[in-house]
DNA sequence: GTCCATATTGCAACCGGTTGCAATATGACG
DNA sequence: CGTCATATTGCAACCGGTTGCAATATGGAC
């Protein structure tokens, strides 16, 4: 059913080697052969076999992208994004959906049996034992969205969480709110965490300023609400940064809910800017991560990587802007 | 680096045919020398090539995993489902992004380079050729959410979109709405087109009922929104039946922006139940495609196929459920 | 202990390619 | 036309496995 090589080569009258290196950039063959070799493959429909070759030259040209988010809408464009990328450059994604997996062991095994040449790791709240255990097992990783400084042995691509919070805070003190609030993904979220001392180191500077923290119990619109309606029964602040825009629209729901309005009663500003924040009826106003910039990064750091395995890890860090909407009040 | 079944042989003293057969599920093997092999490579930190004895067994375990469509978030948890029961049953989803590819040979040459033993097309939009390509490139090929009637050669899974435009009328007559509407997406999508013809077809029996058509550029917010906002010029009809439900937010928004009220003024009935169509600001009614379900029959089928490659092409069709909501009145 | 059916094992060829090396072809130059 | 450097080609070994087949080992029956 399938053409080998071996047929390509009887049918153009040459050995094996020559149709190889007819199918092999920079190779030395001459035109005339080149020539048989291509008209006898078209006649054929022949296709050189990548996993065959894979076993000569070690390259598989196959990447492992591996996420445990398949809930944020955000991430969708990240795979578009990843996708499209890896492809443009003669690269497969092999998905491999982690939610659930806590052994790293288990990734490792399969990704080696496959024989990946990189992989990339797109999530913000995968534990550092997964890439770390990539790394260990002798494979490019690059981490996508994660923490910057907690694995300095593996290379990083996102934003700087900590200076986010401090965004956030400054956009807030400058509307004019004096009572404040964070309200975080779990508590146990590295991205949490660091958007949460960035937001309190800012507002260290503001002592006439009030701020609280809590969190939701995931980075989910359910989550988001609960917590909501619970701070509601209480004296609620006057704005919220949100870790998350999901986490956002879910406490924006709630505070309507409650007959409050936002951003009159209360002020909400999210993070990520996915692109169901942009729609009027949702219309958040949120710090934008700039994904198209990070997904392009990462991808060249790994294709860097494969080349020069050893290369010395670092952490690439893209600012984020604030996307005005309608969830806070204006700038006075 | 990478240990390899020669070395494993060499530690536990026997042949390599010995390693290959302690790791191939009932191959001859005794006991002591399945235990010497276990040792052996459970020191060495052995795992055997995929990619390598895919040559001989013609076997990859890769599945093609095809999609168009990055932009409607319904497809994120549609992802999600594919790839945890792929992985469950020992397959690795190699992910192709047919965004803006027009040439489906090109797709076709480069799953054939890495040997994916089925290919899974999940999109209602792409073009039958792509299928039909791979079909004809010798690959089992199951296209989920697809249409039923265009592809009589290629396994289908998806729903009955005819009988989901009848439910679609039937539901808003039931509510009352006589002046009805259908909204759909890109005219030449096959799913708008049977949507409509189910929705006309269940109306012809109520000659007292006014409908419209009309169809947006695109399964998008933006383009929902577009199109409501010139339908709004005109007089609008008491109730929509969008072809999707991120059309059906745009259009409310819309609305929203006319001054009007969804469900008061004008009633909202969508198509899909993605997650954010139960947000409780967005509260869409809507009618239920089971996911789940489409995307386990999915699987089965390509497995099924996978054995028997001359099986008989077939479509399997699940009922959908309306999601009472808040974007229609209620029903009497 | 012998005989025979059955279970295990290793050899060697093969899967579809790549590549170092030596052999041969080519072309420039004198 | 001969010489020599360079370009092209084919041979054969190899990548990391699998598998048909013949050889050997095992164990039960007699």
């Amino acid at each position: 059913m399938v053409v080998t090589l071996k047929e390509v080569a009887e049918r153009a009258g040459v050995s094996r080697s020559a149709v190889s290196r007819a199918f092999t950039p920079g190779a030395s063959v001459s035109d005339k052969t080149r020539r048989k070799v291509e008209k006898a493959a078209r006649d054929l429909g022949y296709s050189p076999n990548a996993l065959a070759s894979s076993l000569t030259t070690g390259r598989t040209r196959m990447i492992g992208l591996v996420s445990n988010n398949f809930h944020n809408p955000i991430f969708l464009s990240i795979f578009d994004q990843f996708t499209r990328g890896l492809q443009a450059r003669g690269l497969r994604p092999l998905l491999v959906n982690l939610t659930d997996e806590v052994e790293p062991a288990n990734s490792v095994r399969m990704l080696r049996q496959y024989s990946v040449d990189a992989v990339m790791v797109a999530s913000s709240t995968l534990p550092p034992e997964f890439s770390q255990a990539f790394r260990d097992a002798g494979v490019p990783v690059v981490n996508a969205f994660g923490r910057y400084s907690s694995a300095p042995d593996v290379h990083v691509v996102g934003i700087d969480n900590v200076e986010c919070g401090r965004m956030a805070a400054r956009t807030l003190i400058a509307r004019g709110y004096v009572d404040l609030a964070f309200l975080g993904g779990p508590e146990a979220a590295t991205s949490t965490q660091d958007r949460q001392a960035g937001f309190l180191s800012e507002l260290a500077a503001h002592p006439d300023v009030r701020v609280t923290c809590s969190h939701a119990r995931a980075y989910s619109f359910e989550a988001g609400r609960e917590r909501m309606q619970q701070l509601l029964k209480d004296r609620p602040a006057q704005a919220y940064f949100c870790g998350d825009d999901v986490l956002s629209i879910g406490a924006i729901s709630a505070i309507a809910d409650a007959g409050l309005s936002v951003p009159d009663d209360i002020g909400i500003l999210g993070l990520n800017d996915m692109e169901v924040a942009g729609w009027e009826n949702i219309a958040l106003t949120t710090i934008r991560q700039p994904i198209r910039e990070i997904v392009n990064s990462s991808i060249e750091l790994m294709v860097a990587t494969m080349d020069d395995p050893d290369r010395y890890p670092e952490a690439r860090l893209f600012p984020c802007s604030i996307v005005e909407r309608k969830t806070l009040r204006p700038l006075p």
